[in-house]
DNA sequence: TGACTGTGGGTTTTT
DNA sequence: CCCACAGTCA
């Protein structure tokens, strides 16, 4: 019985089988605490918890997934019971069922990155605020982390230290835009990503119909992974179902403070440290073991750390032989650094043989992946890219999925906005800027001014077979899968069609992209999944809408023989045989962004101990002297946590700092090689050039126009005022232009 | 109204 | 370098 616990050391089994109150399990990079964490829900399971009583929590789809898989492994079918999914998305699932009590639409929309900004940027322009000084980064980044710290609109402006700090960036009416911005997507029925806790701390806090004593009851174990990255408001809701008197408070939390690499975006090791406070009979297990990689590797991250003063003490030790040292590549320039670590993964790959999936490429930004995709490809390694812009955020994925959106919800403002013209349809922005000043000053949503605005003849048409559209759209959600649904809707908007018709390979490749997102809807339709053990049957848009809008492209992994290029960022619990960091010259990695203060590096050298520690069996460093940023040329010395590694952990070829390099790199030629498209310098003087009437122009005439001189009708299209002609003028490059008659002056020639 | 061009600005990590 | 935006022109 129980076999599985005799694959643990004792502190792992210790760390499974103490179900009752909080613990901490302080989890080393490589030290089984996803093991721990599984095995331990199977336990818990295995000892007559209801599956559907545990909630295990944790960063990314794509862990809770594994979790997931791995505990079936050990207990079967119920483990798809376990509430287990992200923060975001369980919290967006409760508050689906909640949302009413504290006045939101059960079916809200979710707002992205990108109709947050959007949205703020409308907010920042209704107020006659500078876009430039109200910067919407910046403006989000500050509501955003008003929200992790539990601040309200409201209380915002009585926060002495913040208004003090926006008055001194010149921005003092972010406490505004704030207030505004959250009346907006309450009136668009739409909750952000930072909503999603935030709602529901509140959901909570005010707890109508007891709501706070059903969750408190329901989730009888709770479980969270990846502790270090919690941020203040994720702490405050923990804290609100597992503390209060009489709870058994089974809080189980698995972190790492060594592997914080997400307080630009609120998140706070204190969590850990504040928690023995909280929680006074905290039992702590600490993972030391490494059971991931050979010696060599897991001195040198030990050593980088120790540079951080911050932290909880600790000795990872490893007992896999002491294994390759580390290599570190040096190179010229970015273009040779690509070329290197293209020409080591082929030794490596004949050498140790390792499989493309055993390497993995880890940079500091995306921007960085492209000259390693370019070797790569042109050595024929297949490799894999994560990160970047998701295939939800593709432009094309992101217009029917508005449709969609708006059709669950007419009070979506970003989904109106994104689609009442796209594609064309004569709804021009004088119109938009109308319905949205009414619904500004109405209180009225736009969808609901859009047969009441004010508006030209032509232009009501087109309003009134707009809605009508939706209308159909709507009326049909209500009786179809989505599948059918989504379908009916490319078609019938002419999605598709305008698709078609570019030919281009970045439109065949567009077009790809909304086959794939209806194949994937058709999955969605065709796939059942089991939630609380019962087979979910509601295959209605809604729903799907509500299961992508927390996507990632990190979900989208697919199996395969590749070479995996991701940001170090992306890289949290991963592992390969062979790791390569790249990129590590100061101002890149560690990033510039983070140079002027000690927490920022602190958490650069972080981020570089999460990056090496994937590595089982070889970790290969590189910097380039120099390299081609943003259209210029930097360079850059090698970063300092290279410097912070002993040398005996390091191939004996290389020392650090002596630059012995005098040779300036190669300037890049690109530039000057950029073919011009040049119109032809035509003198043609002004005086003696008189245009003929549109009229007047047919097929086959020769014709004069100041600035592309004589040509030849080859064709004319289009109908009365909208005639188009094809002319050919022989004295410039790109000789077949296409000119609206209306507007092109031409002069008919004898 | 819409397509296209030029310029000017920013520039990290992601649920 | 790449993107978003304003301005121009048909």
């Amino acid at each position: 019985m129980q076999n599985y616990l005799e694959e643990l050391n004792d502190v792992q089994r210790a760390a499974v089988t103490t179900t009752e109150g909080p613990v901490l399990v302080v989890a080393g990079p490589g030290s089984g605490k996803t093991r721990v964490l599984t095995f331990r829900i199977s336990y818990l399971i295995e000892q007559g918890v209801l599956p559907w009583q545990i909630l295990s929590l944790t960063f990314t789809n794509k862990s809770a997934r594994e979790m997931k898989e791995r505990i079936s492994k050990v207990v079967g079918g119920k483990a798809n019971q376990v509430w287990a999914g992200t923060f975001h998305s369980t919290f967006a699932k409760i508050l689906r069922v909640e949302a009413e009590k504290i006045g939101y639409p059960s079916n809200f929309t979710i707002y992205d990155t990108d109709d947050t900004k959007s949205l703020l940027k409308a907010v920042i322009k209704d107020m006659n605020l500078s876009p430039d000084i109200y910067n919407v980064n910046a403006i989000y980044s500050r509501i955003s982390s008003a929200k992790s710290n539990l601040i309200t609109p409201k209380a915002y402006p009585q926060m002495e230290e913040l208004m003090i700090a926006d008055r001194a960036n010149k921005r003092p009416y972010i406490h505004e835009i704030y207030k505004k911005y959250t009346i907006r997507c309450k009136k668009a029925g739409a909750m952000d990503f930072d909503d999603l806790l935030f709602q529901l701390y509140y959901l909570l806090h005010l707890n109508p119909d007891d709501v706070l004593d059903k969750y408190r009851k329901k989730f009888k174990y709770i479980l969270v992974d990846e502790f270090q990255d919690t941020n203040y408001l994720q702490y405050a809701i923990l804290k609100k179902l597992t503390l209060y008197d009489n709870s058994k408070q089974n809080l189980c939390v698995v972190g790492d403070d060594a592997q914080s690499i997400y307080a630009f975006r609120g998140a706070t090791v204190d969590n850990i440290l504040d928690l023995s406070k909280d929680y006074k009979t905290l039992q702590t297990f600490k993972l030391e073991q490494n059971y991931r990689s050979t010696s060599h590797i897991v001195q040198a991250a030990n050593a980088t750390i120790g540079y951080n003063k911050k932290q909880i003490k600790k000795k990872i030790w490893s007992d896999k032989g002491s294994g390759h040292k580390i290599k570190v590549i040096k190179a010229m320039s970015d273009t040779e650094e690509g070329k290197r670590i293209a020409d080591a993964i082929v030794e490596q790959k004949n050498r140790n043989h390792y499989s493309n999936s055993d390497i993995a490429i880890l940079y500091r930004t995306n921007a960085q992946s492209r000259v390693f995709e370019e070797y790569l490809r042109r050595y024929n390694i297949t490799y894999q890219v994560f990160g970047g812009t998701s295939f939800y955020q593709r432009k094309e994925v992101k217009d029917l999925l508005a449709y969609l959106r708006l059709t669950i919800n007419q009070k979506d403002e970003e989904a109106l906005k994104r689609i009442i013209n796209y594609p064309k349809r004569a709804i021009g922005k004088a119109t938009v800027e109308k319905i949205s000043a009414l619904a500004a000053n109405t209180d009225q949503t736009m969808w609901d001014c859009l047969t009441k605005v004010e508006v030209p003849t032509r232009a009501r048409g087109q309003l009134n077979g707009f809605k009508l559209m939706m209308e159909t759209f709507i009326q049909k959600a209500a009786t179809v899968d989505a599948y059918e649904l989504a379908t009916f809707v490319a078609r019938q908007t002419g999605l598709i069609t305008k698709l078609k018709a570019d030919t281009t390979i970045e439109g065949l490749g567009r077009l790809e992209n909304i086959t794939s997102l209806l194949d994937g809807i058709k999955e969605f339709v065709e796939n059942d999944e089991v939630i609380e053990g019962a087979i979910q049957t509601d295959k209605t848009i809604g729903t799907y809408i509500q299961n992508i809008a927390l996507h990632t492209n990190m979900d989208e992994e697919e199996a395969g023989n590749y070479v995996t290029l991701m940001s170090s960022h992306a890289a949290k619990g991963l592992e390969f045989k062979s790791v390569f960091v790249v990129g590590l010259e100061e101002s890149l990695f560690p990033s510039f962004m983070s140079m002027n203060s000690q927490a920022g590096i602190e958490e650069e050298r972080r981020l570089f101990y999460v990056s090496i520690t994937r590595a089982e069996e070889m970790l290969t460093l590189s910097f380039a002297a120099s390299r081609y940023r943003h259209g210029k040329t930097n360079y850059n010395e090698p970063s300092r946590f290279l410097a912070e590694i002993p040398l005996d952990h390091l191939e004996s070829n290389f020392t650090m700092g002596a630059q012995t390099s005098k040779i300036a790199p190669r300037a890049r030629v690109s530039g000057s090689l950029k073919k011009k498209r040049t119109e032809a310098v035509l003198n043609i003087d002004p005086a003696d050039f008189k245009p003929s009437p549109a009229s007047e122009i047919e097929e086959g005439m020769k014709v004069l126009h100041m600035k592309f001189g004589e040509g030849k009708v080859v064709h004319i299209d289009g109908d009365r005022d909208k005639k188009v002609a094809t002319i050919n003028f022989s004295q410039i490059d790109d000789p077949e232009r296409r000119l609206m008659l209306k507007f092109a002056k031409l002069q008919i020639m004898p």
